[in-house]
DNA sequence: AATGAATGAGGATTCATTCAT
DNA sequence: AATGAATGAATCCTCATTCAT
């Protein structure tokens, strides 16, 4: 009969589990304010395991970041790079997909990195470069290419390109750190949708246009 | 020979003092890390001075930025009420002129806010529902007017105010977080004339339109 | 016309009278316990003002001790001093008004040598010896009369002494510091009654007595 | 070579060590000038691991009080319960025991009360109706039982019972307080000799009496 | 590998004391 | 003489980190 081990050895699922905590405790109360036995509670461990995968609270941070951000961040760029067709509803796609995403939990990263990025240099650095300017980046080559193609006014796409950022860094803050404290309600959804008819189609009533 | 008094007293401008003083160090350091030592060299008094003034540090951070938040509100505010004239144009100054202030020093507001929402839930309240609620609030009533007037498309008001604040809050954050750790620079001139532009005359080239 | 000033100097009263309100203050919350800042509030006058007349807060304590312990010292021992007649009736005398003062905000003194003596050493040396030593010198007088005169039994009265003064120890300790927040309460005047009584009598029934 | 770890795991003994090392404290300095620093260097451990154990200060203090006086209180409760034969020597023997304890260690819990009763209110109150009342309470039914049977006077128990707590009061203040203070010392066992005549016989000399 | 008891540096807060007014 | 604004030493308490078990 075999002897079944009381827990089951998860080396190699421990320190994203405790990831995932700490994203968890991070999110709700910020860097400073999270104590690791929190974390470690939420992970389901011992205060002192923690030690076993990350040396420290800085480190933690920096790997919670990181995890959070380059898997999701590989599959953004991918999804774009394939795309065909009419650039206008690719673009609608991609800033609906983003909004989506920066409703749920990941939405939390900007809001920490902001948050610490006096406190953490090199996170704000690489926050900085590789992800806002590679987003930022996305949406320029979203943009040069509808121009290329004719489809867009030839408007700079370098500096159009946070235009489009900042609907998603909105919903990313309201919905991780005010809306829970709020009276009014954001339906990310109609957002999207707003953002990308605004965007692609402007304010102002144009001359035979809907 | 002139005697250096060890202090003065300053009982009338005190306060507004510590509370720049007090800004600055949130906005440099977020408010965990900074040391009410910190904010009381850089007022040029004592630690226990601050007690003075204000209970605890809570109290500071509640009043840092309640007194930054609502003389700029009021003004804000002001300005739109009494404006006439097309809306485009009327729309565009109001984006630039939020897109500058947010460039400054005013703009470390929000990343304060963001970041202690959850541990000031009073405090996220009083900025989601009087400052994010009301600055929505100016924006889809100019909407509504352009739309009235036959200027706009007859898209919601509601929906699309808080893509005219978006911009604006991506340059807060940009300016007063990630920039001085980044290596791109943003001009945010060029950004509000972009905003303008594209929010609203949209990127989708027109017929007949230049 | 004769100016009258708006506040009358009263450079002479001014002690007593900060000595009354700290006596008050320290009698409620104990020495540590009260700032400087209340005892200047209930005197009525400004913090800085009691530095003209008591150069610490120690020094104000001791004052506070001697002021209101050595005129009351003076008057018990003259009072005894001059007695006359039977000395059973004068121990009684004795007794009660030394019980009725300590009920009395003099209580307080007592308590605050107490709990102060490790802090104070020179002030409780001085009350254990010209107060308590001296206390118990009257009392052991008060016996050796009583035997030498034939009334009392032959006790050896420094013995004895102690447990004369214990009553009114009780008595002020109660009144000052436990009775404001216990569920009982003690008639002194029946406490001294019963105190002359059995301290002179005896529980035991003796052979054709009462 | 034996390695002299920096510590060592006691965490079933910590929590009473730490009492004991905070009542030494406290009854030496008082509970405000008394610094935690202080408790846990001579409880041989570090500052923060007072925390482990005690919430605060005044729980430190609580426990200090509850934890000396609660096992001592029904020990003396059980004993007299117990009794049989004739009150005097019963009553004698009582209170000798009760002196010889507040000549020692757990006499300066009194005195701890006293002086902070207006701080911890809810401690006096404790303190009074469970430790005071309740005392006075056991003298009360000896002082009865002895009335009851004949043996003493017929007077009135509860006013009389303080009277035989008093001098175990003055006892455990001037040993805990003042004797280490004073030039004057004294012998608590011929006290509670003097103690037990004096209130049994009274000072006055009864006929045919001894 | 896992734990959590133990640690102590660090920071918010109080308040006796000083001194410009 | 009187004031109270200003000060900073002193102390409680927290929590990241270590290490005996």
């Amino acid at each position: 009969m075999p002897v079944t081990p009381r827990w089951r050895r998860r080396k190699e699922a421990r320190p994203s589990e405790i990831v995932d905590a700490a994203l968890a405790a991070f999110a709700e109360r910020g860097y400073a304010a999270t104590r690791l036995d929190d974390v470690a509670e939420r992970a389901g461990i011992g205060k002192g395991t923690l030690y076993l995968y990350f040396s420290s609270k800085e480190e933690l941070f920096k790997a919670v970041v990181r995890q959070t951000l380059v898997p999701n961040l590989a599959a953004a760029e991918a999804r774009i790079a394939t795309a065909e067709g009419p650039t206008a509803p690719l673009l609608a796609g991609v800033v609906r997909g983003l909004i989506e995403m920066a409703a749920g939990p990941m939405g939390a990263i900007p809001k920490l990195i902001v948050g610490e990025a006096a406190n953490f240099p090199d996170l704000a650095r690489f926050y900085a470069d590789e992800v806002v300017a590679r987003g930022f980046g996305v949406f320029t080559q979203l943009i040069a290419r509808g121009v290329a193609r004719g489809e867009f006014r030839p408007v700079d796409p370098a500096t159009a390109a946070p235009l489009l950022a900042a609907p998603i860094l909105l919903t990313a803050l309201w919905k991780n750190a005010l809306e829970p404290h709020a009276t009014h309600r954001m339906d990310a959804a109609a957002l999207a949708s707003a953002a990308s008819d605004l965007l692609l189609h402007g304010l102002v009533r144009q001359e035979g246009a809907t």
